[in-house]
DNA sequence: ATGAATGCAAAAACTTTGCATGACG
DNA sequence: CGTCATGCAAAGTTTTTGCATTCAT
């Protein structure tokens, strides 16, 4: 329980329910990426009064705290992920849905190569791939 | 003038005033990249009377006909393209939004050869990078 | 005590939909 | 002419914001 406390305190925040409360849904749940909305109702299945607004508050200011990283997959909504510190990237199946981490220096190199190419430093970059089952 | 109506009839769709004005703005903007309401704003400065619900339906019309490409590039809203029928990625300056598109074989293949470690056929990939302009 | 964080509700931004009218083939 | 497309406005989604209250330090 202190592990969280220490994290928001390095991060600068105060350490209040509602952020404990978030990062721990963020923490324990087997959904590595989740919505707002997956979080805010995990906590009321749990008995935690807390708002959407600050769902959403919280969770950009994990993101600006470097605590969680925030992608805009397909359709619509942000999903939320734990920033582990390693950088990796999406590998997405096209008939389950289930998403696959996977971190490949050559590709992180040639990414650099090409924004040098056209006079830009890398800062960001998101890469998500999409792929069928071998049968 | 004809070519438009050809575009649209080929992809199974009546030629009708606001589908061919469309088109046209996709066509001979400078911007390759534009948000519907870029796109609606541009029909009024031309003095044409169309809904910002019809452009919308338009566009998706046009994207499941492969004649756009639909991209949810970070912040909240999409961007159409027309489908130069070339593969390519993109490339996005954090300073000014433009954005840049390259095409490169190796990673091409990289991510290819990535898919099938993890036992997948790569149907497809969105690859965007962000970047400051070196100074 | 004091300033920051929260909850609620209202608003904002983006996109879709229902329905009566009008246009394409 | 029949049907599909359009415009308008209203509703849906996702996310943000204003404000009074509560909480952390």
């Amino acid at each position: 329980m202190t592990s969280e406390n220490h994290e928001l305190r390095n991060a600068g925040l105060k350490v209040t329910l509602p952020r404990v409360k978030i990062l721990q849904m963020l923490e324990q749940s087997d959904q590595r990426h989740q919505s707002a909305e997956d979080i805010y109702k995990a906590l009321l299945d749990a008995g935690e009064d807390v708002g959407l607004a600050t769902v959403y508050r919280v969770l950009t200011q994990f993101e600006q705290a470097g605590l969680v990283e925030r992608h805009n997959f397909d359709g619509g909504h942000s999903v939320f992920e734990l920033d582990s510190g390693e950088h990796h990237d999406h590998l997405v199946c096209t008939e389950t849905g289930k998403v696959i981490e996977f971190h490949n220096e050559s590709i992180e190199a040639l990414q650099e190569e090409i924004a040098a190419e056209y006079g830009f430093d890398l800062v960001d970059h998101k890469l998500v791939l999409y792929g069928r089952p071998k049968s």
